[in-house]
RNA sequence: CGGGGUGUAGCUCAGUUUGGCUAGAGCGCCUGGUUUGGGACCAGGAGGCCGAAGGUUCGAAUCCUUUCACCCCGACCA
C-alpha cells in the first residue's frame, strides 16, 4: 500500500472528546472517526486491524469446529417476546417499527436466532454435537456510551452457539472453546487472565471471562495472593471474618439522628466508622421480602443473593415497601425487631462477626446503638442464613490466601447456558432412546473492537501506539528519508520486494520531510520500520528498527529485503504457536 | 434516567463576566520561495449562519426562553 493513496489522517492534538489513550490514539493515528456517540467510522487502517483480528478468529473458530454462518441484525421482536428477553433485556434493548407495524430487534445478541435455526434444523441426536458462530454487527442501546470502542453503541462482535445432547458433550465443547480463546488470544499478542464469572442474564451453569488486565477496564479482577485463581468482582468468594473479640456492651438505646439517611452522614454524625454500622437492605421477590446485613463499609452483592435463592430474581424494595415494612423513611431501617417480619434474612460473615454496631432504628431520624448481633437480633432462626452476600474488598481472604484486585477488560467470554433457551423456543431432538429432549446449549462471545481497543491500551508509548505484528496493520512501513532518486528508486525496489515476498508493507511514498513520516510511523505503532537514507545508501546499507526498541541497526540493500521479510515470518511465528 | 460541563474555522482553544466597529490565535489546508533524518522557515491566501429556534435591544457569539448534540460522574449492562 502506498502512503499517497489511502486515507490515514493523523492528527497531532488530542482531540478534546477522548479520555482514554485507546480511544485517544485510535483517533489521532486515523484508525477511526466518530460518526455519534457511540458509533464510528472505520477508516483503512483501523479496518485492516478489524480485519487481521478476525482472520484470527475465524481461523481458530474454524479449527475448533465451528461453522460460521450470518444471522439477519434486524430480528423479529416476537421471537424475543418468546424468551421474555424483549422485557429482561431493558432498555438497552434496541428496537424499532416497520412500516408494516411489525416490531424489530436490532441484535444485541443472537441466543434466540440461533435457537430458532437449530429448533428447525436439528431432530436427532446424530446431529449434535453443533457448534455455529457468526461475526457480525451487534447493537445495544447503552445507557451511556464510553471509553471509544470500549463501550459503544455498536460493535463488532463473534458469537458461537453450540447444542448438544448432554452434558458431557456441553462440556466438551465449552472446553474447546475456552482453549480457542487462549489461542485467539495469544495470537492477537494479549496479555490476559482468565476469571471465573458469573452467567447473569445470560442464565446457566458456569462461566469464563477472558480480561485484559488494564488500568481503564470497567471490570475488576480479583485473584489470589499465589495468583492461582481468579474471580470477577460478582462471583470473588471471601474468607469469614474472625469473630471480634466480645465486649460489655450497655443495652441497646436509640439516638436521634436527624437528616442522616446516608452511612457517611450516619459516621459524620454519630463519629463512627463505617465498618461499625450496619447496612440494612431490604429485596424482594414478589411479594416476598428479604433483609440483607452488610458492614456499612461493605457492598452488598446481588448475585451472590440470587445464588442463595436459588436464581429467583431479586428487586430492591421499593420506598412505600420500606416504609410500610419499617415505619421509617428510607435510610433508616435496622435488624432489631424486624427479622420475624420478613420471610428471610440474609446476614453476612462480616456482621455476624461484629461484637457491637450501629444501626437504623426503624424510625425516621433515628439509630440505634450497641447492637450486639446475636442478642439483639437473632443470628440463627428457620428464615436467618449467615453466608457471604458481600463483594469482597481489599484486605479481604479466600482460603487464607490474600485476595488482590486489578481492572481489566473483557474481551471475551464462554457459558454454558443450559436448556433455558432450546426449551422456550423448542430446540428438541429425538435421542437414541426415543424421547424427546431439549438441546443443552452453549455460547461464546468475542468482542473483536476491544480487542484492538485493549492490544492499545497495554501497547502503547509517549509516540503513538505499539501494536502486536498480528494485528498491526501493516508489518512494515518503508520510509525514504529524502527526495533523491537513488533513495526513492531504492526504497519502491524494497517495497516491491518485500510485496513479493508476502509481507504486508506501507511505502511513506509521500512528499514530506523526514520528521514527518517517523512520527506518523511511531503513531501508527507499524511493529518494523525500514529507512532508506542518502547517507547509508551510499554505503551500500539502509536502515532497520523495530518498534519496540530506540536502537537501529543497519542492512545491507541488496539482501535487505529478504532479511526483513524473515524477521516478519518469525516474530508472527512467535505469537501464532501459542502454547495453548 | 439523575448530577455536572461544553458547543465559536478541519483540529485544539481565546473572546461571553460588563452587549458595540470587519469574530481571533496556534495547528492543519492552498500558492510561491528557502529548506529536507524526528511533526521546518518566510511571504501570501482560502476557510465561520459563533449548535439550532424564538425573544429582548438601535445593536447579540455575549442577555432571556426553548431545544438539540457531545463529554464527564453516577445508576444500568453479553
Amino acid at each position: 500500500m502506498r502512503y499517497s493513496q489511502t486515507l490515514i489522517p493523523t492528527i497531532k492534538e488530542v482531540p478534546a472528546d477522548a479520555e482514554i489513550i485507546s480511544h485517544q490514539l485510535m483517533l489521532r493515528a486515523g484508525l477511526m472517526r466518530k460518526l455519534a456517540s457511540g458509533t464510528y467510522i472505520y477508516l483503512p487502517a483501523g479496518q485492516r486491524m478489524l480485519n487481521k483480528v478476525i482472520q484470527i478468529v475465524r481461523k481458530e473458530m474454524n479449527r475448533a469446529g465451528a461453522q460460521e454462518i450470518t444471522m439477519p441484525v434486524i430480528q423479529p421482536l416476537e421471537l424475543w417476546q418468546k424468551t421474555g428477553r424483549d422485557i429482561d433485556y431493558g432498555e438497552t434493548l434496541g428496537t424499532f417499527i416497520d412500516r408494516h407495524g411489525r416490531g424489530n430487534v436490532l441484535s444485541p445478541t443472537a441466543e434466540e436466532g440461533f435457537t430458532f435455526l437449530a429448533s428447525n434444523e436439528i431432530n436427532s441426536y446424530k446431529q449434535l454435537p453443533m457448534n455455529l458462530y457468526q461475526i457480525n454487527t451487534k447493537y445495544r442501546d447503552e445507557f451511556r456510551p464510553r471509553f471509544g470502542v470500549l463501550r459503544s453503541r455498536e460493535f463488532i462482535m463473534k458469537d458461537a452457539y453450540s447444542f448438544h445432547a448432554d452434558e458431557e458433550c456441553l462440556h466438551k465443547t465449552y472446553m474447546q472453546m475456552y482453549d480457542a480463546y487462549c489461542r485467539i488470544f495469544e495470537r492477537c499478542g494479549l496479555e490476559y487472565v482468565i476469571v471465573l464469572a458469573e452467567s447473569g442474564e445470560m442464565g446457566g451453569s458456569g462461566s469464563h471471562q477472558f480480561t485484559v488486565p488494564c488500568d481503564n477496564g470497567e471490570d475488576v479482577i480479583v485473584y489470589t495472593e499465589d495468583d492461582k485463581q481468579a474471580w470477577n468482582l460478582e462471583k470473588a468468594p471471601a474468607d469469614a471474618l474472625p469473630k471480634q473479640p466480645a465486649v460489655e456492651a450497655a443495652p441497646a438505646k436509640n439516638v436521634h439522628t436527624p437528616n442522616t439517611g446516608k452511612i457517611e452522614e450516619v459516621c459524620a454524625f454519630l463519629k463512627l466508622k463505617p465498618c461499625q454500622l450496619i447496612k440494612t437492605l431490604i429485596y424482594r421477590n414478589g411479594d416476598d421480602v428479604m433483609l440483607a446485613l452488610v458492614r456499612g463499609d461493605h457492598e452488598a452483592n446481588p448475585e451472590k443473593l440470587t445464588r442463595l435463592m436459588d436464581g429467583a430474581r431479586l428487586d430492591m424494595a421499593e420506598e412505600a415497601d420500606i416504609v410500610k415494612l419499617t415505619g421509617a423513611a428510607v435510610g433508616f431501617a435496622g435488624p432489631v425487631g424486624l427479622c420475624d417480619k420478613v420471610s428471610k434474612v440474609f446476614i453476612d460473615h462480616g456482621v455476624a462477626a461484629m461484637a457491637v454496631g450501629a444501626t437504623g432504628a426503624n424510625k425516621t431520624d433515628y439509630h440505634t446503638l450497641n447492637v450486639v448481633p446475636g442478642r439483639d437480633f437473632p443470628l440463627e432462626g428457620e428464615n436467618i442464613q449467615i453466608a457471604d452476600i458481600r463483594n469482597a474488598v481489599e484486605g479481604d481472604t479466600y482460603d487464607g490466601k490474600k485476595l488482590l484486585f486489578k481492572r481489566g477488560i473483557e474481551v471475551g467470554q464462554v457459558f454454558k447456558l443450559g436448556d433455558k433457551y432450546s426449551k422456550k423456543l423448542g430446540a428438541n431432538f429425538l435421542d437414541a432412546d426415543g424421547k424427546q429432549k431439549s438441546c443443552l446449549m452453549g455460547c461464546y462471545g468475542i468482542g473483536i473492537n476491544r480487542i484492538i481497543a485493549s492490544a492499545i491500551e497495554n501497547g502503547h508509548d509517549e509516540h503513538g501506539m505499539i501494536l502486536p505484528i498480528t494485528i498491526a496493520p501493516w508489518e512494515v512501513i518503508v520510509t525514504p528519508a529524502g527526495k533523491e532518486e537513488d533513495v526513492m528508486a531504492a526504497a519502491e525496489t524494497i517495497y516491491r520486494q518485500l510485496q513479493t515476498a508476502g509481507v504486508e508493507v506501507l511505502i511513506d511514498d509521500r512528499d514530506a520531510r523526514g520528521g514527518v513520516k517517523f512520527k506518523d510511523a511511531d503513531l501508527l505503532g507499524i511493529p518494523i520500520r525500514v529507512t532508506v537514507g542518502k547517507k547509508t545508501l551510499a554505503e551500500g546499507l539502509v536502515e532497520f528498527k523495530l518498534r519496540t526498541e530506540s536502537d537501529r541497526s543497519t542492512l545491507p540493500l541488496n539482501t535487505a529485503a529478504q532479511k526483513v521479510a524473515e524477521t516478519v515470518k518469525d516474530m508472527k511465528a512467535k505469537l501464532n504457536q501459542p502454547k495453548a
